[in-house]
DNA sequence: AGTGAAAGAAGACCGCT
DNA sequence: AGCGGTCTTCTTTCACT
């Protein structure tokens, strides 16, 4: 699964992630080299599903999603048909940006961008009244000190 | 802080969010407009600060980033100068991909994506070794169940 | 605030090296 | 795998409604 990349590779990806908007001479010009390497890479690594998606990334709190919880679940159901259950709902809830299973004794760990509290609240009983969930704490958050998608190439 | 916006502008937003990459002409037949005033909404919604950054989504495992961590921090010290030195340290180490300060008795959650364990106990060492903290719990990610950066609207 | 046209830029492809 | 050219498509602007 790990893709063999070269230097010129992750150079490419470096700015794709910093501006998805440039242009590929101007992108050529950055890396040091020109227009058809670039695109040809590009395109290899669209294929090869190293780069997934192009999007724009938005001002939560402009748009009024001004509440951010991260939800830590332990469960005492471990039966694959709960467990798909639970996948689903998460799945199915667009609130949930993130959804991760955890190791340790905490099994998962969500991240619920949401209006306000009372939004929260609302996406937790209705995830609980559709599975069942031993114990769940609400972390929530003051301040977005930090939030980049871009990794460190 | 709240722009207004309407309708179209949502529905924008929405294609934007799921393919950035589409042409002024699609996202206008798929909203049910026409190319102009499609484009006066995005660039207005650029300059307004709605719309932050277009980027790329890549295929973490498929470069090599094989760990992800939530980190839990506890701090006895809520001095105005040791949390500038803590922020500065975070948003100088771009494997923190998250980082928020909490309500309640965790005072900081940050999200953490490294090659691979050894490369976590690496950050850990040199961030206790910058800032003094109180106690740390790192969750470990067994499975991505779902990510996404899109907002509900 | 939307329509239609028109110029310029960038994307996508191809044959050659 | 990279270079240069070409065709095509999209972006960006503008005068009009």
């Amino acid at each position: 699964m790990a893709a063999r990349l070269d230097e010129l590779d992750r150079k490419i990806l470096v700015e794709l992630q910093r501006d998805a908007g440039q242009s590929l001479d101007e992108i050529a010009r950055r890396v040091g080299s020109s227009k058809t390497p670039v695109w040809n890479r590009v395109k290899k690594m669209r294929e090869g599903g190293v780069i997934r998606q192009q999007t724009v990334l938005l001002d939560a709190e402009a748009l009024g999603f001004e509440a951010c919880f991260f939800v830590l679940i332990r469960t005492s159901e471990h039966e694959a048909e709960w467990q798909a259950a639970f996948l689903q709902a998460l799945r199915d809830r667009p609130e949930v940006q993130e959804a991760h299973r955890l190791a340790g004794d905490i099994d998962y760990i969500l991240k619920v961008r949401v209006r306000n509290a009372r939004a929260y609240d609302a996406f937790y009983q209705a995830l609980i009244s559709e599975v069942k969930v031993h114990n769940v704490t609400a972390l929530l958050s003051m301040e977005e000190i930090k939030s980049t998608v871009a990794l460190p190439l």
